[in-house]
DNA sequence: CACGAGACCTGTTCGC
DNA sequence: TGCGAACAGGTCTCGT
């Protein structure tokens, strides 16, 4: 499921607080039950479970896809793959189908890791680093401009779309919003990235922005049964819209596969290049 | 370095 | 209705 639309409306929730429940700031852990040890990368289990006891939660942020809890002493970092999703539930109220790592808080909410696929993954370390390090640039960063995105782009032989899903080049963009940017941009999928023009360059990072901020204005994207809330799936241009029109020109949308990901564009918006 | 295939998992939908 | 295949928001590893 989510990119980066997603996990940043998880983080506002969880920081913010909601209809449902409070803010997570401030508020201590008690306890970690985990129900799938494969669900937690670092450390070990038992050194997980007996190191976040009392750590209090200080930060509620984000980097790429990743979820960051900033604590007394530790970092605790989640990524949730395909099918992670994150809910603050009453005490009293059952676990959902699912859960993977159940948290008991100071307060009378759990804070519950649930995964269908079990893809998902939770490191609690002294330093985010260990774990980030091989992130790309943030391409909601300001300080990240299009020249310097061309100057990336250049050196790079590989076509768009997995250069897009790279996240050591862009760190946060997947599959949804990989193909809505390249539409809005124009550019075939298959484009070689060193094929693009200092404008092209600065095209496809104004898409990207715009569908990322798209994404988060609506609380990002639900499909199928995984995560609630958002709505942009009603506003998906070319993503799972094979065969239906085009908004720009009314063509077919048409699917192929790259890297083995499902990929969709307008033929008519987005030539080849030759 | 770039690419493709396979692995990790479960659930839903599609085609016959 | 039943059943297998295809597909799903991600990333890692291995072989070429």
């Amino acid at each position: 499921m989510p990119e980066l639309p997603e996990v940043e409306s998880i983080v506002r929730r969880l920081r913010d607080g909601c209809a449902e429940h409070p803010s997570l700031s401030g508020m201590r852990f008690q306890q970690a039950n985990i129900l799938w040890a494969g669900s937690v990368a670092s450390p070990s289990p038992e050194q997980f479970c007996r190191r976040i006891i009392g750590q209090e939660i200080q930060q509620i942020s984000r980097r790429g896809k990743y979820l960051l809890l900033s604590l007394s002493q530790d970092t605790l970092l989640i990524h949730l793959r395909m099918s992670g999703d994150l809910f603050v539930l009453p005490l009293q109220q059952s676990l959902p189908a699912h859960s993977r790592v159940v948290f008991t808080l100071d307060h009378p909410f759990n804070f519950v890791f649930n995964d269908s696929r079990k893809f998902g993954r939770l490191w609690l370390v002294a330093d985010p680093q260990e774990v980030l390090s091989g992130l790309g640039q943030e391409p909601l960063d300001l300080a990240f401009t299009a020249d310097d995105f061309y100057e990336a782009l250049r050196g790079k032989k590989r076509q768009l779309k997995p250069l897009l899903l790279d996240q050591s080049f862009l760190a946060g963009i997947g599959n949804i919003y990989a193909d809505e940017a390249l539409h809005l941009a124009g550019l075939h999928p298959l484009t070689p990235a060193d094929h693009l023009s200092p404008s092209q360059a600065k095209k496809l990072l104004e898409a990207i922005r715009y569908v990322l901020r798209e994404g988060i204005r609506r609380n990002g994207a639900s499909i199928d049964w995984v995560y609630r809330g958002g709505e942009f799936q009603n506003h998906f241009r070319v993503y799972q819209r094979t065969g239906e029109p085009c908004p720009f020109c009314g063509s077919p949308i048409q699917r192929i596969t790259v890297g083995q990901r499902g990929t969709h564009f307008c033929p008519q918006c987005q030539p080849l290049p030759s």
